[in-house]
DNA sequence: TATAGGATTGACGTAAACGTAAAAGGTGCG
DNA sequence: CGCACCTTTTACGTTTACGTCAATCCTATA
């Protein structure tokens, strides 16, 4: 049922060689693994963010396509779009250096940094003024709710 | 120009009776007024937000108006849905206490408080993952930048 | 063989809050 | 008179990251 089944990978339909760490997998265990719905896999995919390769129709996952899937949990996690870790994904080149990538990640980097400190500005200001609202609210109802004393009951 | 000219108040085609402090403006000086565009406006009219009188097909607003949008925009600085606030404001009793529209504030507002909340942590989070990340990647440039000392130069 | 469980592609739906274009009417000024 | 400027309604477009069918296919199992 399984093709990575833990200790075992023989018998099985497919003509997938277990070539020595060659693990395969299809996209419900992947979604598992990673906490994603079929969906989102197949939408990564879509956006050219994930290359997984194909058994006929069925898609296999090889490790390759977990560190990308891990890359993209990361930059969705620090709140880059799909595009922007698309861009710098697109970058990578397994024989360079790959000076040009983590430079274009560290620009990226350092203005979404900003960006979630303005974020978070905004929100200690709203958390602020809501209290507020709340404090005040709050003495509204303990007026209404503690004067039949004065006035006359009912 | 302005039906609510400083000082002046006569003299203008519209039939608009100035009794005493009933001020009018139209959409355009209301969006200056409130920083809105004209079709924010429009559009909380829409969601029935907002009421607004009318000359003919000219939107006439008034302090009464205003006084809504500057809640409905505090509602939206606080982080409440469109919905939110036209679930509260409709809530809205001008003979009665209103005790339920400020209970129904109170909570959502303890629910947003929470949201925020959680919310901040998530930033707090993705800033502290992407300093992280940061500092590694600055740490394999200068790996890249300061090493032509050992090996040939170029 | 029937059935349950995965998998596939395609395509419309969703959420929020407007943006923007189009086509037209009213108004004051020079 | 004509033009600029403001306003109106209608209605489709935008953004992001998927959700949710729908129809179909393949495969393992009882």
């Amino acid at each position: 049922m399984k093709l990575v089944s833990p200790g075992e990978a023989a018998a099985n339909t497919n003509d997938i060689p277990a070539e020595a760490g060659e693990e395969f997998v299809r996209i419900g265990e992947m979604a598992k693994k990673y906490g994603v719905t079929l969906r989102t896999l197949r939408f990564y995919e879509d956006k050219g963010l994930l290359n997984p390769h194909r058994d006929g129709s069925t898609r296999l996952y090889t490790r390759r396509d977990k560190a990308r899937l891990k890359l993209i949990l990361l930059g969705r996690k620090v709140g880059f779009s799909l595009r922007d870790v698309k861009q710098m994904m697109d970058l990578y080149d397994p024989t360079g250096s790959n000076t040009k990538q983590l430079r274009l990640a560290l620009d990226k980097s350092e203005k979404q940094l900003a960006r979630l400190q303005k974020q978070r500005a905004l929100i200690d200001d709203a958390i602020g003024e809501l209290s507020n609202s709340m404090s005040i609210v709050r003495q509204m109802l303990s007026e209404r709710t503690a004067t039949p004393q004065a006035s006359a009951a009912g």
